[in-house]
DNA sequence: TTGTGTTTTATTGCCTCC
DNA sequence: GGAGGCAATAAAACACAA
């Protein structure tokens, strides 16, 4: 026999012949992890139409026992009938856990092994992950996208005033020019009061431009984290949990813009007009250690690089907290932690 | 019929928890 | 250290177009 094979009896004509079975990377020794386990190795269990359980391989030496070749012939991988599938997504719905008197229980029932029966839900448990995380970005994408939209409006909106602003300003300056006189006062009042507006309005749509600037700066962070997450080899982030709770909690970004431009504020918790500040801005050379930060105790809290995580922790109304004294940007730095 | 892409079943190795 | 979970992967089964 080959290392790392091992030997099945196959089946169909009844014939005896011999089956190799490439056991992988882990060879003989991981089938016999496999025993180790508790685990004994069997496919399709209940036969169709017939009824009868029979191993999958077993041992050399029981190869050399005659009801191996004339009784329990070996299967290619079979699927579970229609109606073992339909219990099981039954009792998946239930609980998606399996505990082992729930497994023995279903593996009597469909006449199973117990260890196909907890394959079974390692799969799904799989697959409604994958599914899980496709429509979670769906929805995110979709939000982005309104996001970015809302955002365009702003920028263009900004530009018109700033515009504006000019155009008065030129004509107010055509005006003092030449004359200087009291009725020439007079008559400017009109285009200097509409340019004070005009400037007035430059401010908040300055102030709301910088902010949806920031927005976008977080969102493209998620964007990017997003197309990571569904390449090969990634697995969840902090990112995609505060992220997730924001979904839940169906915050948008329905905040207040603070005036100091790298500050978003959001209403706290379930319909509370209690704001969280979330500073949202360029961190320079990642985490800012607890040490460097010049903080307190941050005991329970856990330190995030990644703007969007924070910017989301904070609309979804978690502990997110950024101190002026603590305020990192005259080195560029901004220190982000969230209480557990 | 055949080639190809997708789904399902099962294995392996690593990790965490008790 | 054992049990169980998960990610990655293999491979059989299946679907479907050409």
């Amino acid at each position: 026999m080959e290392p790392g094979r091992l030997i099945f009896n196959t089946s169909g004509s009844g014939n005896g012949q011999m089956l190799f079975m490439d056991c992988g990377a882990g060879g003989i020794a991981g089938a016999a992890g496999m025993f180790h386990r508790g685990v004994r190795p069997v496919l399709g269990g209940m036969e169709e139409g017939r009824g009868v359980k029979r191993p999958f391989f077993t041992s050399p030496d029981d190869m050399l026992e005659e009801e191996y070749y004339d009784e329990q012939l070996p299967e290619k991988k079979r699927r579970l009938t229609p109606e073992q599938v339909h219990l099981l997504e039954r009792s998946f719905e239930e609980e998606n856990k399996l505990e082992p008197e729930r497994k023995t229980e279903l593996a009597r029932k469909l006449g199973l092994q117990p260890r196909q029966v907890a394959v079974w839900f390692q799969n799904r448990r799989a697959r409604w992950k994958t599914k899980t995380l496709e429509r979670d970005f769906d929805r995110l994408k979709a939000s982005f996208d309104a996001l970015r939209a809302d955002h365009d409006a702003l920028l263009q909106d900004n530009h018109r005033l700033r515009s504006q602003v000019v155009t008065l300003t030129e004509k107010m300056q055509d005006k003092e020019a030449p004359e200087g006189s009291f009725g020439a006062a007079a008559d400017a009042s009109e285009p200097e009061q509409a340019a004070a507006e005009a400037k007035a309005s430059l401010a908040d749509a300055e102030e709301q431009a910088a902010a949806a600037e920031a927005f976008e700066v977080v969102q493209q962070q998620l964007h990017v984290k997003d197309e990571e997450r569904l390449s090969p080899g990634s697995g969840g982030s902090a990112v995609l949990d505060a992220r997730d709770a924001l979904l839940g909690s169906g915050c948008g970004l329905a905040g207040v813009v603070d005036s100091s431009v790298d500050s978003y504020c959001f209403p706290g918790g379930a319909g509370g007009d209690e704001y969280h500040e979330c500073v949202v801005g360029p961190v320079a050379g990642g985490i800012q250690s607890e040490e460097d930060d010049g903080a307190g105790s941050d005991e329970g809290c856990s330190y995030y690089p990644d703007d969007a995580a924070v910017f989301f922790a904070a609309a979804q109304g978690h502990g997110h907290h950024r101190t002026d004294d603590d305020d990192q940007q005259d080195d560029g730095q901004i220190s982000y932690w969230m209480w557990n």
